[in-house]
DNA sequence: TGAGTGTATTATATCACTTAATACACTTAG
DNA sequence: CTAAGTGTATTAAGTGATATAATACACTCA
């Protein structure tokens, strides 16, 4: 429950990470799920770091990579802003998943798993979620 | 091509990621894939250690890891063996996979994925990856 | 002009990881 | 019994990534 609200953004900070990598993922899920419309400013990094109780240099951090990753264009004496290439984002979430799935599928083959099976886990798991979404996720 | 020969087994370090946890990891694979036989007997720490070019307690950390993991039992002044309960390595190698698996799909959910999407993804690289397997590989 | 931007610098502190050098208790082959 | 080989524990040192703190600078705009 230890959430951060910063504008229209929520943060869940942990101890388990390096922060400035927990603040980098969860800008890149907001743009990447358009939470934030293009063009748009980010919060500055001091009031992104008043907000989530952390050095403006761990701010600055994350978003000097959401730079090179081309998700953000900066303006001195201005501040942070998405692209505006809608083009850009989606390539971005496309590349980010094929690495997330060619890891995965990596590791579970490391186990010894086949593409089939991997297929069925994935498929039951989806099944799975179904039921718990529908009413068994309630007390 | 860095990979290091240790009786049967074949280990590849690199500096991206904590020795033990490589050296751990690797392991695990053998283990789950039965490249290493129940009851068998792995290398001593040092020969390890020696093989592989590591410090000795670096190697002693990932086989605490693995006797934590139940899947292997130290008989003091003998060495350290594999468990010969087939039960509990089939166990853990599904323990695994279903963390595998979770996380996978919560990162990709925290993208925007949808489980239908998710599936589609994977079952298209799983067709690119069939092709590239029976001659697409080749130069 | 002044407040608000991103950025750079220097310093300090902490923590995980790794290596090194020993030492101890145990088991087994000789 | 002895010696070599087991896992394990201890102490010390060094490294690098991470985070904080305190400043400072150049820029933009009302």
């Amino acid at each position: 429950m230890d959430e951060r609200q910063v504008g229209s953004l929520t943060f869940r900070l942990d101890l388990s990470q390096p922060l400035y990598e927990q603040i980098l993922k969860q800008m890149r899920s907001a743009i990447a799920k358009g939470e934030i419309a293009l063009g748009e400013k980010i919060p500055s990094v001091r009031e992104m770091a008043h907000a989530l109780k952390v050095n403006p240099n761990t701010v600055s951090h994350a978003y000097q990579e959401l730079e090179r990753d081309g998700l953000t264009e900066t303006r001195r004496g201005q501040g942070t802003f998405i692209t505006t290439s809608r083009e850009r984002v989606q390539q971005f979430r496309r590349e980010l998943a094929e690495r997330l799935l060619a890891d995965f599928v990596a590791q579970m083959q490391s186990l010894g798993y086949t593409w089939d099976e991997i297929e069925h886990c994935l498929h039951t798991k989806k099944k799975e979620a179904a039921v718990h979404g529908r009413n068994g996720g309630a007390l």
